[in-house]
DNA sequence: CTTTGCTGGTTGCCATGGCAACTAAATCTC
DNA sequence: GAGATTTAGTTGCCATGGCAACCAGCAAAG
């Protein structure tokens, strides 16, 4: 009755599919990092991290470079010092500040893990997608952002 | 040096976009249906009980239908029921079976909560997206989720 | 019919994540 | 420069979710 109210057919289709791909894409690509001994997560810590010069970052740069709430970083950070993947540190700037570090250890996991992340992502998604395709993607997903950012 | 291990500028800049986009929209939609107080897993739940016949489906089922883990289909329901959004009923066919019936008061907050979520999705998507678009990522979206099953 | 195996659900344990309250340090104001 | 405000992090509480162990019916063999 309502187009308003209700999804069409097609679109129904659509969302369903999206749905699917984010529970199912998300689950493969942690399967594939657990073989590595990490989760999601903790990839983008390390990723962010590894690419910072010297692999540390204040602990309010990375939260907002990877967005996510400070309390989220802080417990997580937490953990990965128990695992020894992190060390935290003073930050001389600021008394109130925390530096988050890599340990050397978590470097090679790092390294290793990065050439199976790469590969799962052009597994599961890369290699699905044409040129053409990866256009359209990437304007579709410029918009999506800038609304979602809004609220 | 190896474009196997690495993702090229164009790639890494997509990738981000669509990290970004999974983490912010899921948000967002979130935000929306909690003004209905209810989340995500929650209408889930209640938009596939609402479109069932009776209300009402196995939990086997309803897992199946919504890809749950029927773990966690049955702790959730369990929160709804204790919230009165759903009942548990003995399966007559089977011994073991549990039936989840939507209450009288989940079909009042689902038939209120449908339209708002079906607006949101709409601007947080849809609206975004020309028709044109909106095949590529049907065609992406079905070859992506087909990769996924495979593992 | 019993034994064996399969199915449907529940529960325990543990890792996550959000949100608010709280502490401490740095800034801002007048 | 003392008090008000903002910023950086940590912690507690609570809701989720995954995974494995476990229990109870059902079904398949013989």
């Amino acid at each position: 009755m309502d187009p308003q109210v209700t999804l069409g057919e097609r679109e129904r289709r659509t969302w369903a599919a999206f749905v699917t791909m984010r529970r199912d894409l998300e689950g493969a690509l942690a399967r594939d990092l657990a073989r590595d001994g990490l989760s999601v997560s903790d990839f983008e810590v390390l990723a962010r991290l590894d690419q910072a010069p010297g692999g540390e970052m204040r602990a309010r740069d990375l939260a907002a470079a990877i967005g996510w709430d400070k309390a989220r970083l802080s417990k997580h950070v937490t953990r990965m010092v128990a695992r020894g993947l992190v060390e935290r540190r003073e930050a001389a700037e600021d008394g109130r500040g925390q530096v988050v570090v890599l340990t050397t250890g978590a470097r090679q996991v790092t390294a290793a893990a990065v050439p199976n992340h790469v590969a799962a992502v052009r597994r599961h998604f890369f290699d699905l997608i044409e040129p053409d395709e990866l256009d359209v993607l990437d304007r579709v997903l410029t918009r999506i952002n800038a609304r979602a950012v809004e609220g």
